[in-house]
DNA sequence: TATGAATGAGTATTCATTCAT
DNA sequence: GATGAATGAATACTCATTCAT
């Protein structure tokens, strides 16, 4: 992956979270990343294209994220860490993360099963205790992590810490 | 409002609500409501205009469901009632919900304080029902709210029904 | 004719001369007239129409303009009133012959031999006066005659006036 | 600058010429230049960049005309000269000319002070010559080059150099 | 690898005009 | 006589993509 590879993508990215895939041209992408228009298609053949790569990405990412979960034991553990999880984001990766929501709407990106694993897990976890609808409980969380990293994404949570502490004693 | 008036609007919803406000052109609009593209100007001046004709009759409609709400007195009345929101838009609504919650997307249109007056009432209801923390349980109860609301027009959950019991449940 | 068509008469004049003939649309002409846009077409038939309409007018003015010169005999006089022509134009006129000049650029109305009757008669009062080249001479001071007119128009001319005075010692 | 931009200027200046700027339309000129509309925006970014590339090179070719005079001494040969000028432009070059003239009454573009270079300079000549009045008489000679200049462009004088003539034995 | 010229289809919007009422 | 709804063609401009260099 060369130096201007990179910059496109950044670009991309950066502009995809910001203005949508649709709104944004492969033109506003070049300019920004220092490259000519051509280069873009070169690169990766199509907009689509260029969406693909930003997407693999993610998913990698968000194995990233979810692996040391799904190797957990402790039920309780389990939900905890789940729910800490939007926390531990860093600030500078919030446009990539914007831009998987951004997807969720603009339709032909929308992917359920993502979240499957995790969502087993976290059956498996609420079920251990004792809970009486552990496929719905683990639903919801996976609801209230997302609703959470929503509102994380988008600065609509003044004290964070205070939030999450709140979220984890909920769940105890 | 003629009958053709009243196409576009349906088609504007109908596309908007599928493709994003970006993605849909007048054209199609235009098309699918069966009218030239001109007429969609003369009567609504714009693109956005459009949209925010659109938009007037969502706030019109929200506010049909958070009135009878805010006019409750019982702080668990208050609570149940809200969870069950969701459940009560009909299923012929979906497109026109599901374009509000798009268009928090598209950036232009995000309106963080349409939730304001709910937000309040279910913090005066925790709070009279001795919550610890009411603000971060109404705003808690606002997210599942949404995201049941989102995961209802995705037709993401199955049993409806079911799932409603339980959210309700939860909150007793 | 009715207050109605001399409302648009007066609203495409005052447009038409301000942005030009092609800039300016019917429908801005019946904003301004205050009427609907269906009646300037019943009255006039066309966009064209209302410019016909206009030139027809300015044709008569013209003429009003020229004959008390036509019917001078003695041929200074004829030459000094030629002169003075321009400077007798009321200003709340200056539209109306704006648009007279617009419209020799906007092709289709160029209308060379307006003034062939002012020219013979300029022709004549030179020969009469012993020039040697009386046509070429009677050419120049309509060129003369046509530019100070312009240049008045055009607020140009900060001392009109000295500026009369002027031309007319030239011709003397 | 490639052929394909100079096929585009020659297109928009002929055009341009011929019909006005407003009358002329983006997609005649791409036609009559034989490349696609596109271009014309990619190389001249709008409509009225194209213009404004013909105008650069009108008044680059309007001081390539003044400064030889500019540099005269003798008052009479700066007269003479100025009233020449419009007799020394090419045939080939009167749509380059016309698109001036037309501008002046197209609003956005009059330019007055483009010979205020010249003006002055004839000023100062019919000064040195002890004429009573030598600005009044350098605005009335700009008026008659203007006006003659038209007349040229125009094809509304027969014998050229019999004009010319005349009008230099007047300036004696 | 990288550029910049070039395109054809599309975009929102405007326009002159028609027509039923 | 007058309106306002409606249209089809045009307008300036943008877009994703191709291609010769």
């Amino acid at each position: 992956m060369t130096e201007k590879q990179k910059n496109i993508l950044e670009a991309a990215l950066f502009l995809f979270a910001k203005e949508g895939y649709a709104s944004t041209s492969t033109s506003k992408i070049a300019k920004l990343a220092g490259v000519s228009e051509g280069l873009i298609f070169r690169h990766f053949e199509n907009k689509q294209g260029l969406l693909d790569a930003l997407m693999r990405e993610a998913e990698r990412r968000l194995n990233e994220l979810f692996v040391p979960i799904l190797l957990l034991e402790d039920p309780k553990q389990i939900i905890t860490d789940t729910l800490s999880l939007p926390f531990q984001v860093a600030e500078s990766d919030y446009d990539f993360w914007r831009l998987q929501y951004i997807l969720k709407w603009e339709v032909a990106y929308s992917n359920p099963d993502k979240m499957k694993p995790i969502l087993d897990k976290l059956s498996a976890a609420f079920s251990a205790l004792g809970f009486a609808h552990p496929e719905q409980e683990a639903f919801m969380l996976v609801q209230v992590l997302d609703s959470t990293a929503i509102a994380l994404i988008r600065n609509e949570i003044q004290d964070k810490a205070a939030y999450k502490t709140f979220l984890l004693s909920k769940y105890n």
